[in-house]
DNA sequence: TTAAACTTTCAAAAATAAATGAAAGTTTAT
DNA sequence: ATAAACTTTCATTTATTTTTGAAAGTTTAA
């Protein structure tokens, strides 16, 4: 296999496994592009390599940044704007923990608590309800903080765990 | 709030959380509704309960059995079939994460050893991009084992793992 | 064996999500 | 202040995913 044609199967993987995840394919693949290249790409490069417009490209380029895993990049004397992905990959793992546990876990965790919290009348039908959302609600907090502990670890978080759960 | 009100909220909750990590919206309400749900459920009153169509129905349990958390159950002198829900938390993300692990990490690893290993020449370019994806598939690779380790401790894995890790 | 009671399948329709591209908005050099 | 070079926005179009429902399939009881 050349390189050009590993660059495009890289994308495109990372790309599906996006979709599969639910982030959006062509973000991801913008993602993946920038993690594989070795110095920052202009907008028209990365919709000339994509074959995206150029609408669709500012809008995940938007999206990557507020995400927090994908910078600008200025270049003395270009006009035009350059991006480069986080490519540190025990960071990238932070960020995008944080973010999907600040945009959907935390939201969910207070909707859990609510229905949670509803005064169960004596039937049997709602004590299990109750009883249930409440275990969900527990476990769902303990895996949100496990993780904010887990990569709160920092430099090769991942690693260290490994060792640590093994041992 | 009342029971109803309270079930239709986490019902719908649960659905969009679904949505966003890349399962349809309709599996992760029936998966709800029957963890919240002290009994066995007919496909009836899934159908009926959600305003779903037979065929959504059909499709969806089966999935949901696919992924080993729903399981039908019979009744005695009943010819209808009854659906009931992995009910234990621990188990139900051993499950979950065994799957995705099966379906998309491994299927992922596969790509990603393949476009790592290409020949590099010599230009920098072809240098990043192998580095980059050769770390990309040892990272992957790490949390793909770490998630099956943590996961084996089996009862009650993720309040041992909290223990073990805070101390 | 038949028919009633139920489930599954899948082509077509509907709903949802994503992409386009032209117009509006910015920034910078002169 | 102007215009060239570039980016963003958003109404519309396109693509993708999900849902429907009717027909085909299956199981069970008599």
């Amino acid at each position: 296999m050349e390189f050009k044609e590993a660059k495009n199967k890289f994308v495109q993987t990372w790309g599906a496994l996006g979709s599969q995840w639910g982030i959006n394919k062509t973000m991801a693949q913008i993602h993946a592009l920038l993690m594989v290249s070795n110095e920052a790409v202009s907008m028209e490069d990365i919709m000339a390599e994509l074959q995206i417009s150029r609408g669709n490209a500012s809008m995940n380029l938007r999206a990557l940044m507020d995400w927090g895993i994908v910078y600008k990049e200025y270049k003395a004397g270009e006009r035009r704007e350059f991006f480069t992905a986080e490519k540190d990959l025990d960071e990238l793992a932070v960020k995008i923990s944080r973010e999907r546990s600040k945009r959907e876990i935390k939201p969910a965790l207070k909707i859990l608590k609510e229905v949670s919290t509803i005064e169960a009348k004596d039937s049997a039908e709602e004590k299990h309800f109750v009883d249930q959302t409440s275990k969900l609600y527990d476990f769902v907090l303990k895996a949100d903080n496990m993780l904010d502990k887990m990569t709160e670890f920092n430099e090769n978080w991942l690693g260290r765990l490994v060792l640590k759960i093994m041992k």
